[in-house]
DNA sequence: AGATATTTGCTAATAATTCTCAATTATCAG
DNA sequence: CTGATAATTGAGAATTATTAGCAAATATCT
């Protein structure tokens, strides 16, 4: 279930009567090389192959990232403003979650299996499926800080109320 | 903390320059009365607000949704495809999570602490400060697997790959 | 009450994503 | 291997949520 080849590919799309094309062949491959912790936006992708001298059409990128992510190979994030982001799906023992910051957006990766059990637990007592799980953190890192934030932040930006100081001492909920 | 009134609002606002109009004290009043569990769209906020009566531009609620989500009086959500939701941000005591139908985007709140504990715990690790954690579970509703998902989803639709079955058995990461 | 910077409400502009459709191509049966 | 056929691609237009620009209105502070 992990190690995706193009094979694997191949047999999951055919099963569903579509096809694989070199696009979804050439996209898969992007994904899997990745050095862990990147995240790409459709047009990320578009601009990486396109300097690989593998030029996909913006439409058959975004046509393929979803349908990937609906297939549940990629995994669609919401990091930052105003645009998705892709990376692999993977499920059990890389499993992860995501730390970003609001104001540069830097985004940082960790495990935690414990969120995933419960989040299981939380489907479970409801008859639900589930598919992916996915905890976004978002923080003000340390650098934004040193900065001075919130002062040093555009003038239309403001957030005082932080949830930091409260008390949690036990485990379980 | 809790319990925002317009003057909280007011004082909050002033003392950052800006001003307590009728609109946005209008649009906090939305918030502060929603039934539990619902969340807001700019366009269900706006429609909303107009059915009673009280219409405030399109603009101005974009504006304003935006400025209380960055002051932490409301909280962006990403429930559904294509676009936000907020919600009153509440944080210790009634702070929470959403588990999300992929296929009919019906959101059910689930309170669970550790889950917050946990990211306090690896947003202090790096030496961040948190501002909100949201974990979004996605799921398949029973409703939508009584309706034979995924083959009564539409034909572009497909998501194979369940993390459902992972050993998960210890509770500490 | 008056001065002034902020906010509102229009409308126009952006920007990400989806749609349309003719041309191409992967799959499969023969 | 070859041809039939349905899926897919690429180019550009269309859509949709959200933001920007600006004159008129107004909240706040003398
Ligand atoms: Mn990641
Ligand atoms: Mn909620
Ligand atoms: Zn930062
Ligand atoms: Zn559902």
């Amino acid at each position: 279930m992990l190690p995706y080849t193009a094979n694997t590919l191949k047999a999951e799309l055919n099963s569903r009567g579509w096809r694989l094309t070199p696009q979804r062949e050439k996209i898969l491959h992007v994904f899997q090389n990745l050095p862990r912790g990147n995240h790409l936006s459709a047009e990320e992708l578009y601009s990486l192959l396109d300097q690989r001298g593998e030029t996909i059409s913006l439409s058959t990128i975004y046509r393929s990232v979803k349908l990937m992510a609906r297939m549940g190979i990629l995994r669609e994030l919401e990091l930052a403003e105003g645009h998705k982001h892709y990376e692999l799906n993977q499920p059990y023992p890389h499993h992860h979650h995501h730390m970003v910051c609001i104001q540069c957006n830097k985004t940082t990766e960790f495990n935690n299996d414990s969120i995933l059990k419960h989040s299981l637990k939380q489907v479970e007592k409801f008859g639900f499926q589930l598919i992916d799980c996915q905890l976004t953190v978002m923080t003000i890192c340390p650098e934004a800080l040193r900065l001075g934030w919130p002062s040093a932040l555009p003038s239309n930006w403001s957030c005082s109320r932080v949830i930091s100081e409260t008390p949690l001492e036990d485990e379980e909920n």
